[in-house]
DNA sequence: CGCCAAATGTAGCCACGTCTACACTTTTGT
DNA sequence: ACAAAAGTGTAGACGTGGCTACATTTGGCG
């Protein structure tokens, strides 16, 4: 729901942070949906939308216009009554979003969360951790063995 | 724009993760403005809808929604053409969101993080970090003192 | 004091994510 | 093969957060 249709006029540096939040959630939902899909399709070899609808807590109607969304963004296809299948833009997404989803859990865990809190909260931070961020998640990771 | 009127039916463990997100999400844009006012109180004496919106980064309409809200969850109170305060609940979540917004920043910082990344990415993330995680983030750092 | 600029309020629009309700296919089971 | 069940599509409603445009009030300054 950002729709962001200007940008920052001449927003001060306090507002960044803001901005760049409202923009990241707008691309969650893509993110979610792409890695979701792509679990399914691993899984049971298709990915259905009733299926897609309960893994995501939501009814089926809300999924089908996540899914129109994606297919508008070319992260996904479908035809009518087939299951939805990801585009190589889509594959790529979900493989980005499940390898920072891993980091964000794994340096969680690093630091000490308990690893049931470590999984829910990583499903709402990673969608704000930058690349810069990931890299440090990366490396400290790293460097702890 | 979670409504959530209901809950879970019967939701997956899968789908617990995410309909933590959106609730969290639902949530962080009062303790943002609650947090903005509380800090425009203290640096100029007090909170004006001018500089709410642009400190948050949004046109004044929409920071006067925001602070309606505010005021409809008991947050906030103000009279027409005065400035914005907070209730004794608003000054509690604002102090408990700071410190939180703090954590998270030391937090990042300490596993390498670039200062500036970890303000920005702070920012989305912080609101995502239950207690358990917060509690676990503290730990942390005061380990390493 | 009066007037104009700045601040605030209000109305109306759009996009989004969510839901319920209902229509229509596809699949399944006897 | 056909009827029932399950899955999918589509319409319509809501609440929310964003914006623009316009109306109103405050406040400062000549």
């Amino acid at each position: 729901m950002p729709q962001d249709t200007h940008g920052d006029h001449e927003a001060p540096a306090r507002a960044e942070g803001f901005n760049h939040a409202r923009t990241a959630q707008s691309v969650a939902l893509l993110e979610d949906y792409t890695e979701m899909i792509d679990d399914l399709i691993h899984e049971h070899g298709e990915a259905r939308l009733t299926d897609i609808a309960r893994l995501m807590g939501v009814t089926h109607p809300t999924a089908a216009k996540a899914v129109a969304r994606l297919k508008r963004e070319g992260l996904a296809v479908s035809r009518p009554y087939r299951g939805v299948f990801l585009t190589e833009i889509g594959v790529a997404m979900a493989a980005r979003v499940r390898l920072r989803h891993r980091v964000v859990v794994d340096l969680l865990v690093a630091v000490g969360v308990p690893a049931e809190a470590a999984e829910i909260d990583a499903e709402g931070i990673e969608h704000h951790v930058s690349d810069a961020t990931l890299g440090a998640f990366e490396a400290f990771l790293k460097a702890r063995g």
